[in-house]
DNA sequence: CTGTTAGCGCCTTCAC
DNA sequence: GTGAAGGCGCTAACAG
């Protein structure tokens, strides 16, 4: 293996010298700096990250924390792309991505103390928001870096990327009534009460209110629930639902008793393959990977310029099609 | 910081003596070392670990290679679940989990390549099976340890962790047919021809056969093409799904044309919520956190006894109920 | 601008 | 059975 001796040595300098020229050190003239890189990547030196991590006390890893249990969270593909995101902006920073995921909170949490203590990890990423989440208020506690997925719910002043839920209810509302002229729509979500259902039925009933239109609303509880909602609410003639699966859900039960079709429809995610539903189904693109990105940068203290006060959110738009 | 000095000191030892009896050395007694174990855990001591894998020439991480893109592959809580099944396993070892994820095959592989040169690990998981796919490829050259989700398709040797999917197709075309007692069932794939379609798919011809029905299988390429079969095929009184999205899909094609409910449906994965449709839903379950975990013990070369052959692949049970 | 030296925390030869 | 010393690869004082 090629270590920075060697580098050092084909370079005709000291080990120090080769190392500041690599970590681009000013003090080392400029000539040399290029020469002894251009060396190194010809040679394909590649630093030993353990080493690299011992000296400074901090690994080159951010621990990405996955919520105990979703299979009642937001969908998946939804992770998987903000996964994606999150990781080509750390490979950048010649960063590496660790999970902490677990059935149990105590579990976790212990994951998480491991990957502080004895991985030196200092940031991390919280797939989740949860009240009173005992690893936020770990890290907190240890003044570490952190960032949430989705705005906190618990008053702490935490870091955090979101999508602009309000504005996206608004929006995929004013779409539905006003693009594909729906007259009774139907708000349609999954019963645990999320944040960003509430924020987008917020949105929705806005403008329901200036659409003069009833803001009607179904939660999908269980089978024999909707189905009676269903027969009770003929005049339905559009849907918007938090995510595409309640969506197509809810569809499935419309189509069950009413012969319709073509049924103008408004979700998010976009994580549904296209071409399998007759319902003029339009998803609003919520841009995970965008999210992975930006949240990196604010885990890393990204400024536009340096006057900037550093961002504590981002919020990142949507877009309708 | 606690460090091996501290403990050392505070035990009245040596540092090596300290460092054994951590590590549970036998040429340190059994009585010293049981005391600095029980100091090392009453003072709340935990190795840094940057420095353990600096001597030891390799890092406490195992690389978790997700495929470029899985919009079209194997549903997501399925990952997930594996995920947890990994990482439980892990930790046990004071292991931790890494992941590659990027969108496209060149950044994937030198996200590898880094982990490899630059961190050190030397154990991967690949969570696809790719004809020819040059990070096995890189692996395999590598000498190093890895594990693919799935059984190979490209005649290499290497270590796996799968399903019996064939067994599992003929389990489920059973219970379909006998129990359910379908008289005309249709096999329902996703068109994308993954091995484990097709090995599921050759489990219920071969029922099929025993049980003197013509195998019906419809691929679920577009709408229409769907509507159309099912239009030529009233007959049809049950499904059988390569797995629960599939299954609920055709299924809503189904009731769109008859009037049937509580059709049988025997599908794989269980990731659906449950009570939100009204078909006999009997969805396969995979176990994928114990794959997670047997993947992790083929990793490290667990045997039941010593003088067992070490194994290449386990084939994890599935369920029907 | 560059080289020498010490040290990060831990493990492991080599002595006793 | 235990201790002292050196080194893993790299960085950061301290010199010059």
């Amino acid at each position: 293996m090629l270590t920075i001796r060697d580098i050092a040595a084909k370079a005709g300098v000291s080990v120090s010298t080769a190392s500041r020229a690599l970590n681009n050190n000013p003090r080392i003239s400029v000539a040399t700096r290029k020469r002894i890189q251009a060396l190194a990547a010809a040679e394909g030196y590649r630093p030993n990250y353990n080493a690299k991590n011992l000296t400074a006390g901090e690994a080159n890893a951010v621990g990405v924390v996955f919520p105990t249990s979703d299979r009642n969270s937001t969908d998946n593909p939804f992770y998987i792309d903000l996964l994606r995101g999150i990781n080509t902006e750390l490979m950048k920073r010649q960063y590496v991505l660790s999970v902490a995921i677990s059935k149990t909170a105590a579990e976790l949490l212990e994951n998480v103390k491991a990957m502080v203590a004895q991985g030196k990890i200092k940031r991390f990423v919280l797939l989740y928001v949860h009240q009173d989440d005992p690893i936020a208020a770990f890290l907190r506690e240890k003044q570490l870096h952190f960032v949430t997925i989705g705005e906190p719910i618990d008053g702490n002043d935490d870091y955090f990327v979101d999508n602009d839920n309000l504005e996206a209810g608004i929006g995929g509302a004013s779409f539905l009534l006003d693009q594909l002229a729906v007259k009774h729509p139907v708000f349609v979500e999954s019963g645990h009460e999320w944040g960003y259902e509430r924020q987008r039925r917020q949105g929705y009933e806005r403008v329901a209110a200036q659409f003069n239109v009833e803001p009607l609303t179904c939660k999908l509880h269980d089978l024999e629930y909707v189905r009676s909602f269903i027969e009770h609410h003929p005049e339905i003639d559009g849907i918007m639902a938090t995510d595409d699966f309640n969506a197509i859900e809810f569809y499935r039960l419309v189509r069950e008793r009413y012969a319709v079709s073509h049924f103008p429809v408004v979700s998010y995610n976009h994580s549904l393959p296209t071409g399998l539903t007759d319902a003029d189904l339009h998803s609003v693109n919520l841009f995970p990977e965008k999210m992975g990105s930006a949240t990196v940068s604010l885990l890393f203290g990204d400024r536009q310029d340096k006057t900037a006060t550093p961002r504590k959110q981002i919020r990142i738009p949507y877009e309708i099609k």
